[in-house]
DNA sequence: CAAGGATTGACAGGTTCCTGTCGAATTGAC
DNA sequence: GTCAATTCGACAGGAACCTGTCAATCCTTG
């Protein structure tokens, strides 16, 4: 009821926007990895092993996300026989998330099948609006993250 | 390795920035309901029902989720007293969804602390930004839509 | 080198979404 | 008016994220 500002609808909008685009996108990923035998989140670590191996607690940094989330993706992963943990010379107990030959070659398809739709999704838009909506996105969620750290809490982030 | 094409690259950044703050949304809109012993899904479901009772299959249609998300989220409100089932005119089985005193109650708590946060955010972002973001956003959601419809098979969505 | 703090993997449990299936209720075609 | 298609709620099961907690393993400090 009480009319928002206009910057405040604006981001209101945004919202709405990047929550829509959020769902389709994983839907998108899904549909992408789907045929290599993968989903958005496998796949999603599969590629950020792929340019050497590293921990779960490593790969959950990487991807912003909780160690303990990658750890199940992981763990999946392994028992497909897309991935396999090896001893890390730096930590007994933190062994290394592994490509096998069968993570790499699943991982080629679905990047080759990403190639050809993002090539073909970003050449139907305007290359100014999309480097604007990038640099849009990018900034509203740097202020949010600011935003949203209080202060960084003792343990686990 | 193999080097997208430039739009392909743009387009590939936005997906990472847009997954990103969506997640980064989310956590506000946790933080923004809990107050009120809300979360966002919950928040987001009193919303639908603000303006008038529905059925849970309206409300999931409306926010684009699944009937059986929302059926979820709308029985745990309606265990908590945010909700209650009324019987529906038009329909014996399908009773319809309506805001208890107390949900309108946090309902409002909620969307006065949105108001002014997303007021906060909104300004502290260029206007041109903000709006060349979500047009940017839309642009691309809408391709998506485009591209992610094969054809509308027949049952259930 | 010994103690304390931080990080890690494992495990338990919870939320929010999904698909698939079922029987009941409604609606539409004839 | 009847019968088929659709829509609805209920239930089962799964994916991907989360927090919280524990013991084991570093790593730093003194």
């Amino acid at each position: 009821m009480s009319p928002l500002p206009r910057d405040a609808a604006a981001f209101t909008d945004l919202i709405l926007e990047v929550f829509q685009l959020n769902g389709l996108l994983l839907q998108a990923g899904d549909r992408l990895s789907a045929p290599a035998g993968l989903t958005s989140a496998r796949w999603q670590v599969l590629g950020v092993i792929d340019h050497g191996p590293a921990t779960v607690a490593a790969v959950a940094r990487t991807m912003g996300l909780a160690r303990q989330s990658v750890q199940q993706t992981a763990d999946a992963l392994a028992s497909d026989g897309f991935v396999t943990y090896v001893e890390n010379p730096h930590h007994q107990r933190a062994k290394l998330l592994s490509l096998t030959a069968a993570g790499r070659r699943a991982l080629r398809k679905v990047e080759a099948a990403h190639a050809a739709w993002a090539n073909r999704l970003g050449a139907s838009l305007a290359p100014g609006l999309l480097s604007a909506a990038v640099e849009g996105v990018r900034e509203a969620r740097l202020r949010l993250e600011k935003d949203l750290t209080p202060e960084d809490g003792a343990h686990e982030t």
